[in-house]
DNA sequence: TTACGTGATGACAGAGACTGACATCAGGTG
DNA sequence: CACCTGATGTCAGTCTCTGTCATCACGTAA
């Protein structure tokens, strides 16, 4: 056995997820955290840059994934069908973890700074597409709608996927959700 | 003469954006934005909930204004219509405060902190559009996917309209922006 | 085996954001 | 003149977050 309990990052994310639920996140002191995962608050800082990152830490691989898979959509590929692309590839992602996203949301939307990071989490994401559809050869001001556009979507079929009660898949979701806005945006 | 100096609040946001602009958001802190406007710490927390809100002052009456121009839209106007409408009031607003606003974008740029604010701000407006969307017997997620839209096209238009050298009208940004969202959703 | 470097953690002090409670006092009101 | 009100000041305290130094099991090389 080494010196150290195993993954001690990974325990102060779930000792924070509990206590966030448990009690709501202002009333939850870093330092409890840290006690319910058997280290010290300074440790919890040397894992997570802050308080609240420590319910994000997966938003980087999410946002690489979908970058990745624009990227390495069909050339010939319209913008849309490329983010199309990328959307499932998320949707692939989360599909066995629609329980704890639900645990999680609840956390978040409790709290107006936890919404705050999640919303500059979707910010980052946005730009990187951005990136990737200007890499792909789409002008200004044309690749930050479109990945405005996805990132909306997302965050709609997103929203209806963690419902209470809803069995369809967010795969499914995303096509109606890219229809949806389709429609609504051709004057219709 | 009053008791005290007039417009305790304006002073401190005045300071406050002077401070955040001269040193950084970061390096400034609350008894210095407090000590500028000849206050204490204590009653700049008594005007703004947090060291951050004092630049976001404007933000409920920019979403006032935007929300009942699109309340106020002709019942017969697409949804995508009635919030160009509120889109055109929103650019009015700021029509004679370029300069302004190019001060407090570049401070707001410079700081994850301030952006998460901003996003939030914007959250917020989105959210109030849903409202008055659905007020117009627009359906969800239909709803949700037009006013994410909407906010798309005002942070493009926004943005480009603050550009260095940047001389047209926010209304002409926001109508290329527009066009510009149409095409791209449109699968072109 | 011994010496040394490394990395994760702990301990501690301190700055700064924010809150609650109470004090102050000019101006209005009866 | 007594009283109330509202904006501000004062002070103590909690909590987040940071810098710094100490600790110590483990791996490595002589």
């Amino acid at each position: 056995m080494g010196r150290w309990e195993p993954d001690a990052r990974g325990r102060l994310a779930k000792a924070a997820l509990e206590l966030y639920a448990e009690h709501g996140y202002e009333q939850t002191t870093v330092a409890e955290i840290a006690k319910r995962a058997g280290l010290t608050e300074r440790t919890f800082f040397r894992h997570y840059a802050d308080k609240r990152e420590v319910l994000f830490a997966g938003a980087g691989e999410l946002e690489d994934l979908f970058v990745r898979a624009v990227a390495d959509a069909p050339r010939a590929a319209v913008p849309l069908d490329a983010l199309t692309v990328g959307l499932d590839a998320v949707a692939e992602m989360f599909a066995d973890r629609r329980e704890f996203a639900r645990r999680r949301h609840a956390v978040i939307t409790a709290n107006a700074e936890l919404q705050e990071r999640e919303l500059i989490k979707l910010a980052s994401l946005a730009a990187a597409l951005v990136d990737t559809l200007r890499g792909r050869g789409l002008a200004e001001p044309t690749a930050s709608l479109a990945a405005e556009a996805a990132v909306a979507v997302f965050k709609v079929a997103f929203e209806r996927w963690i419902a209470p009660g809803e069995e369809r898949a967010m795969r499914q979701l995303i096509r109606e959700s890219l229809t949806e806005l389709k429609a609504v945006t051709s004057g219709v």
